[in-house]
RNA sequence: GGAGAGGUAGCGAAGUCCGGCCGUAACGCGCUCGACUCGAAAUCGAGUUAGCUCAGAGAUGAGCUACGUGGGUUCGAAUCCCACCCUCUCCGCCA
């Protein structure tokens, strides 16, 4: 959510920086319905200050025996402008409310403008793109043909866009979380969290994905309930409407949960493979940290998702999301792309955001400056580390051999028993 | 699911029976500033809820709102009534 006195003070500014992203500000709606909730809080906090004046004086005349009948008489009118009044201000605040948590994030300054995906610059490349002998497979056919990935069987329990993982990649993706836990806690400073897979209507309004997105979630039918898309949902709101101290800034959570995306508008994209699930597991980072450190951490962040794909040997390539392909809740975002020879592409593996106070002023997260003084909104940020099914993609097609067999990156053969190829 | 207890500021907690100087909310802790000290601890003193509206350049001032959430009764609700949510204890059931 944005700042409401930035809104009051500069609409236009906030306009002409949302129109970078590809969203237009409806200016004179927003000044209409702050005016109209503006107008109508004035009015009825004058009759309430009459209201309370008069009860104190009816209280007055009560505790020394005089009659009051005359006060109470008169408030019956005021009583009922009150009560028509406060609807008014109710339906005028709730349409503001809808307005403002339908606005997208202001991109930072550092963020370059853009179109869409094809406007977004890369930043750097790590690792050498292998070069095959052979033509490279796609991870499924790789993954079918060696027994660990059965699409039929996921589509039979379930539908498509789910799998059933056995032995091998059932126990890879095992060790790839382990992996991704391991040295987010133990060199990344994280703190490794279980958080409920099920989260409440707040809960997903805190960082975003309601009300606007509530297509792209799974809702269950008789609670009003959501499964989370991300552990970013549950970790950002850990905090919500608490006051933490600064002292416990920056705080940095890490956690292992499936994911559930209805994938709803991707249609024909990605339907063969690990790609676009609607249930996956992922590794994610949150971070919280004040105002002026959230950039800084956002570089910091960033590498410890690039240091895994280096640990694992994969090549990738990082990218600044341009302002025209940010997500809804983020100032700025880095996508981490690594190489899969099978498609012959760069494709997404992390995406890491600075969301700035966007989410902190949705759910009312906020710390106490070290000095004391006013609470300030917290400032949070997200990233995977990492994804697991489309690492493993990663790690199949980067390791495949000519005979169709598998040979596992270093760091990951003591989570399995040695193994080095899957064959 | 049954019975009981509870939800009040950063934390703990009084107030609820019997509605009105009890919400800048007793008391305690914490925190901030000061005194004492070479320094610290201890002690002593002062301060310390948040959001919104209006006025002001600002310091600030006036007002409204908030006692789990939402309704109701009333001139007036932390206090009375109704519904719901959550926590704790016991019982039942269950991985």
């Amino acid at each position: 959510m944005l700042d409401l006195k930035l809104l009051q003070r500069e609409p236009e500014l906030v306009a002409r920086a949302l129109a970078d992203r590809g969203s237009s500000l409806d200016v004179a709606e927003f000044t209409a319905l702050d005016a109209r909730r503006r107008a109508l809080l004035g009015e009825v906090e004058a009759l309430k200050a009459e209201r309370n004046s008069v009860s104190a004086q009816v209280a007055e005349r009560k505790r020394a025996g005089q009659d009051a009948a005359d006060l109470i008489e008169r408030m019956g009118e005021v009583n009922a402008r009150i009560k028509a009044l406060d609807q008014e201000l109710e339906t005028a605040q709730a349409g503001l409310d809808d307005w403002m948590l339908a606005v997208p994030n202001i991109p930072h300054e550092s963020v370059p403008v853009g179109r869409d995906e094809n406007d977004n610059p890369e930043l750097s490349r790590w690792g050498e793109a292998r070069t095959f002998s052979f033509a490279p497979k796609e991870h499924w056919e790789l993954g079918e043909a060696l027994g660990g990935l059965d699409f039929e069987r996921g589509a039979k329990l379930a539908g498509s866009r789910f799998v059933v993982s056995r032995g091998w990649a059932a126990r890879l993706e095992r060790a790839l979380a382990n992996f991704f836990l391991d040295i987010n806690t133990r060199e990344h400073g994280y703190t490794e969290m279980l958080t409920p897979l099920m989260v409440n209507r707040q809960t997903m309004t805190g960082t975003g994905q309601l009300p606007k997105f509530a297509e792209d979630l799974f809702h269950l039918a008789d609670w009003d309930y959501f499964l989370i898309p991300t552990a970013e949902v549950s970790l950002t709101n850990l905090y919500a409407g608490e006051i933490v101290d600064e002292s416990e800034l920056p705080m940095a959570f890490a956690a292992q949960t499936p994911c559930f995306r209805s994938e709803a508008g991707s249609y024909g994209k990605d339907t063969k493979g690990l790609i676009r699930m609607h249930q996956f597991t992922k590794v994610e980072m949150v971070r919280y940290t004040q105002p002026e450190a959230s950039y800084e951490n956002l570089e910091l962040m960033r590498g410890h998702a690039e240091a895994l794909l280096q640990r694992l040997e994969l090549p990738y390539r990082v990218i600044t999301l341009c302002t025209g392909d940010m997500g809804f809740a983020a100032c700025k975002t880095y996508d981490i792309e690594v190489w899969l020879p099978g498609q012959g592409k760069y494709r997404e593996i992390s995406s890491c955001s600075n969301c700035g106070d966007f989410q902190a002023r949705r759910m009312n997260l906020r710390y106490r400056p070290a000095g004391g003084g006013k609470p300030l909104y917290v400032h949070t940020l997200n990233g995977s580390g990492l994804p697991v099914g489309r690492t493993l993609v990663a790690v199949m097609e980067n390791g495949q051999q000519e005979d169709g067999s598998i040979v596992l990156p270093r760091a990951l053969r003591p989570y399995m028993d040695g193994l080095e190829r899957i064959a």
